[in-house]
DNA sequence: TGATATTCTTGACTTTTATCAAGCCATTGA
DNA sequence: TCAATGGCTTGATAAAAGTCAAGAATATCA
């Protein structure tokens, strides 16, 4: 591993705390690989062998049943997944896979465990991780029981504006496919989501998004604290 | 409290490993309250005052928004609800209420963040406790995305058969009503759900179900592990 | 017990979402 | 440059689920 990438690596929010030394034996346990875009990282129904810590770029976590497939979510740099499998040694419940080109720490589960018994900020930290993830997933499925897709796409526009600063404008950052599996709907749905859009002033030519009257969108959205704030 | 509610809840899993007097000295903090059906016992958006530990009794965990409102999970004795918002010190992403006479012991907010912080062992049963809880929703999650709903209904039959001893009997443990919630469909949706099943060898009459041929169910179940089953 | 309320079922209908098919458009690469 | 591929859109249709209404069954309680 590269010197810069161990500095980088040594910072994550996972290992605040922890015991310099643990940091150290547990990094030099993992490993940074590379993956081109498409490839399959983790596969439902696999026995947990690693923990995943993206370093850089995009994961789509996905899942598999009789046909059909439904994507859980979308995961950039310093992200984890799969956490709980890890910790718990039991089998993945989601497959995920590479989006684009991407780095990943690999740290092998048996040293998540380990350590889990032996550094109690680790400890700590996946707790604190743990509880983070399960209130993303709550929200998530309450985006999906109780919005239209309409109203998930409206949201998700309101908030990416947030992230990206609010100026209105903004690109969409991965294909429109992506994004209907990740709002949990048909692609040809998701069309004419913003084909409906365009009443509330939403222009979309390829990629690139401007929302030209917010407070319109908000109306259709109904945005809650309890379902989109990150912070919440 | 009684001193055999005492014992009761000293050998929750919870207080697994945990220091005794930590134990007693947070359940000296604690309250066992009594509350009769229909109560609501925590509050979407309110401050996590209490972790909730169900004693005695059923409850029902729920989330509305914008005039919808949809059943995450049922309850029973020996769970436990609204960790995350608790240890995050956040507001509360679900609401509660019991459906039956209850009794929940209370603990303060502040004792188990405190006790997080002071006792390994507790800081690692709320470790896996939180792991454990994120992929039962996964499952859920599951449940919903990739089913329609009588692929729902089938599979919680099949499930609630093998919990009460596959004797291929049983009694639905709450209203219609309550399972529809559950299930995410409208009431009269269930009870389409139930007629298409009759077609299957189910026979429902008022809350006796008997599943009189549990291969053909389980054609149309298309039941799987990493969804159903509570061990995996 | 009878009165009342609630739950449950069924039918008719609407809305939402998925599916299939065709065509367009943009990107890529020989 | 052109062909090919995959992504995206649009139309037609089907399937799934929700809504409204009415009546039947069941539970509750004074």
């Amino acid at each position: 591993m590269r010197q810069e990438d161990l500095q980088q690596m040594r910072t994550l929010r996972l290992f605040d705390g922890m015991a310099e030394s643990y940091v150290e034996s547990m990094l030099r346990a993992s490993f940074l690989q590379r993956f081109p875009a498409r490839v399959e990282l983790a596969r439902e129904g696999e026995p947990a062998d690693f923990l995943h810590l993206i370093i850089d770029g995009q994961v789509e976590v996905y899942a598999s049943h009789h046909r059909r497939e439904t994507t859980v979510s979308i995961l950039g740099p310093g992200q984890s997944f799969i956490l709980a499998a890890v910790l718990l040694d039991r089998v993945y419940l989601k497959s995920a896979r590479a989006l684009s080109p991407s780095r990943i720490l690999m740290i092998p589960a048996e040293a998540v465990r380990q350590y889990f018994e032996r550094d109690v900020h680790f400890a700590r930290s996946l707790g604190i991780e743990l509880a983070i993830a399960y209130r993303d997933i709550v929200k998530e499925l309450k985006n999906q029981k109780l919005r239209s897709s309409l109203e998930r796409l409206a949201n998700w526009l309101l908030a990416r504006n947030t992230e990206t600063g609010a100026s209105g404008r903004f690109a969409l950052p991965f294909d429109k496919k992506v994004l209907a599996a990740r709002l949990g709907m048909a692609p040809e749905v998701l069309s004419r989501s913003f084909a409906a859009l365009a009443a509330y002033a939403v222009s979309v030519d390829g990629s690139s998004v401007h929302l030209q009257d917010i407070d319109a969108l908000r109306k259709v959205a109904h945005p809650s604290a309890f379902i989109d704030d990150p912070a919440t």
